[in-house]
DNA sequence: CGGCCGGTTGAGTACAATCAATTCTGGTGG
DNA sequence: CCACCAGAATTGATTGTACTCAACCGGCCG
């Protein structure tokens, strides 16, 4: 069992620190070697199902490199992604010992696997540890509750315009330069997760270029070359704060 | 400031343990008292707004009683409600510093109001109270991806469906005995929550009814008159782990 | 009694789902 | 190198559902 040098690695921002020091590396040495004395590693090929709903819990993974998707079905047999989950990233959440969720390689993935009862051991020793933790799941339910908030808007280039914002936020909080949005995923695992089918999903993209707010290349690589327009679509949050309101 | 006699309560499953022993409190009297020492008791008017989104975070709230909502405005103008919260339950999610959330009491509201410092300084005095907090926070996470699951289904009757059952199993699990449904909010909270119209959510109401799969008493208590029917619709996945499954 | 609020109902319309056909793309083998 | 193929993605035509706007009920309170 190799330690791929480093160990297992969880970056979150501190919820209540004002000063956004951005998101940050949040173990030790210490306790990066404490979760890798516990930890294999494990590899997915591209599609393959990591676990499936219900399945009994056994392990958290945390990812090394490569995209993952958690997933339901729902009662008509549509999938429903719930979150893409990329490097450094922890899966596995589980209810009553049992996942919540399925979960699928959607790329080659590399990732830790940490038992579950070696992980609770690791997590009551250490009070430290355990509050990084509970700042990565702070940044997760944002991140679900942003999802929540796409799904319910009613427009289809609404959702994918927030859609595009939440992967761009997601680029750059992992400090990564963007001048173009990558999306790992395709139209089929986005039409999933953003609620609507894949024709619809194709639309809403022809309608963003057509009106000039994006620009398409390859599919995969989307450029914003409209920020205005596009935040006017998006109603975004940090560019609310960071513009002008004059009276309100 | 008094303190209730009790002062403050967590309550949640162990995610990890298997055998479903049940919500239960989680703190001992200890870590309660440790808490009541830095909280003080708040009260609000039904409709009171708690704070806004985006409003500097100095506190975070646990419900004694009352029902509060979690909500953000829609680019268009629209609420979208993140979250109903009960007794108990704990609010005040932040990024930044800053709420993410606005939140509002939807009936009157006594809470506990834990500010920020002290909050986090028993944190990490006490890795077993750290512990329950991630408990809460995954039960939190869990019920946010059933709200998104909620919201990517298609059908207006389903998302209504689904959003009874979410509220049967908010009560369920809080051991309360339950023939009816009560529901506490307002068809306006509920169509902010399934993401549709007020009069869709009406009109659902009444398909459902009609199929003689719910009785509606009031208004505000709800009776699944057909489970069978209303399963089917809603693919319970508790209905699904109770019956066979012989060969996994 | 009359206004008000929460809730329901009705008519018309627009948007996205559906089903199906077509183009595009990347990969493979001749 | 090109022809071919399979999967991904786009486009088209039609239908249906839920949004929109507006009128209407019924209880509650002044």
């Amino acid at each position: 069992m190799s330690l791929d040098g480093r160990g297992p690695a969880i970056w979150a921002e501190d919820p209540w620190t004002p000063a956004a020091a951005g998101r940050r590396q949040l173990l030790t040495a210490n306790e990066r070697a404490c979760l890798a004395a516990i930890a294999s590693i494990v590899q997915f090929r591209k599609g393959e199902v990591i676990y499936r709903e219900g399945d009994r819990v056994d392990a958290i993974f945390n990812i090394i490199r490569g995209v993952v998707t958690t997933y339901k079905t729902a009662p008509g047999g549509g999938e429903h992604i719930a979150a893409f989950l990329l490097s450094d990233d922890l899966f596995g959440l589980s209810e009553a010992g049992r996942y919540t969720n399925a979960a699928k390689a959607i790329t080659p993935v590399a990732a830790y696997r940490l038992p579950a009862i070696g992980l609770r051991k690791c997590l009551c020793k250490d009070a430290e540890l355990e509050f990084h933790v509970i700042c990565r799941l702070c940044q997760e339910l944002r991140q679900t509750q942003r999802h929540a908030f796409l799904l319910s808007q009613m427009r289809a280039v609404s959702r994918l315009a927030m859609f595009l914002r939440l992967i761009e936020q997601l680029h750059i909080s992992r400090g990564e330069r963007i001048d173009e949005i990558y999306l790992p995923m395709d139209r089929s695992d986005i039409s999933e997760y953003v609620g609507m089918t894949l024709p619809a999903v194709s639309r809403a993209f022809r309608s963003l270029t057509m009106r000039g707010i994006i620009k398409v290349r390859n599919g995969r690589h989307v450029r914003i070359a409209d920020r205005n327009g596009f935040e006017k679509i998006t109603g975004d949050p940090i560019a609310a704060l960071g513009s002008v309101q004059p009276n309100p």
